[in-house]
DNA sequence: AATATAAATCGAAACCATTTCGATTTAGGA
DNA sequence: TCCTAAATCGAAATGGTTTCGATTTATATT
């Protein structure tokens, strides 16, 4: 697992690579859950003991503006991030409410239901979000 | 279109019916979008001068919690209610970008996506949830 | 390697929707 | 009508997130 293509990414965005952002990137292709701002912040502060916390959210949000992460809200109102590995293709994600893993699905069968919405209540369906949470291998 | 069914649920529940959440329910049922905290409070303040915001908000999530409002999060980070037309069966919502305007969706099609999940990532699902938005009859 | 400069980071303060809490008022049963 | 727990008030606190001017840094260019 390389972080590379994110790196690349990044740069493509115009984004320069700076120890930060590339920690950041580090941190979560080893985390396969989501992360709190908070624990972006305590996680780099091992590495860059009093970095500022605004850098973290401005460095989550650049991430997630380029696609490299995903923003998911919870129940708490807090925000999360974690690293989108399928960034090129639609797809929806599972998220285990134990251990807060992420697995990202391919299969989309919503096409059925956008026919339906557009049929009986002649609406222009533009974009869907299925959000899908239990128990992951691990936890269940 | 009479409120009496919510108001009923609210005396299930344990709830007093004062005039301040009658006019909430009132407000809602006659709004087929969904409406901030702070717009509540700007249309019930026009019978009610002088309410306080701290009553919206509990107003709000007590409705909420009796399943007479279903509450979203926008991207603006800010919380929306509206009003349930279907509390007893499971359905999904969409969403029109340009009123607001929610239409209750009765189909649901997720149980492939779910033994999708179940067979190849040897997941557990126990629920889930769909947005879907675009634009509404009267506004595509 | 040195320079230039736009981008990145800092950090303290502001923001603001939401929550809290003690005091006061009220709905609805007895 | 009275009683009491529930509802409302309202001012203050909360706290995650954003802002902004000052400082530092990545990197393209010389």
């Amino acid at each position: 697992m390389t972080i590379d293509v994110y790196l690349k990414k990044l740069k493509e965005d115009g984004f320069k690579i700076t120890p930060k952002r590339k920690a950041t990137i580090e941190l979560f292709s080893k985390k396969k859950s989501y992360l709190s701002p908070q624990e972006v912040l305590e996680k780099l502060g091992n590495h860059f003991p009093g970095i500022s916390s605004s850098t973290v959210y401005r460095i989550l949000e650049e991430l997630q503006d380029t696609g490299i992460l995903i923003k998911i809200e919870h129940e708490d109102r807090q925000l999360y991030y974690f690293l989108c590995r399928m960034p090129d293709q639609h797809h929806h994600h599972f998220i285990c409410r134990k251990c807060r893993r992420i697995e990202e699905v391919e299969l989309c069968n919503l096409k059925e239901l956008e026919r339906f919405i557009s049929k009986n209540l002649n609406c222009k369906v533009e974009n869907h979000s299925v959000r899908l949470e239990g128990l992951c291998s691990h936890c269940k």
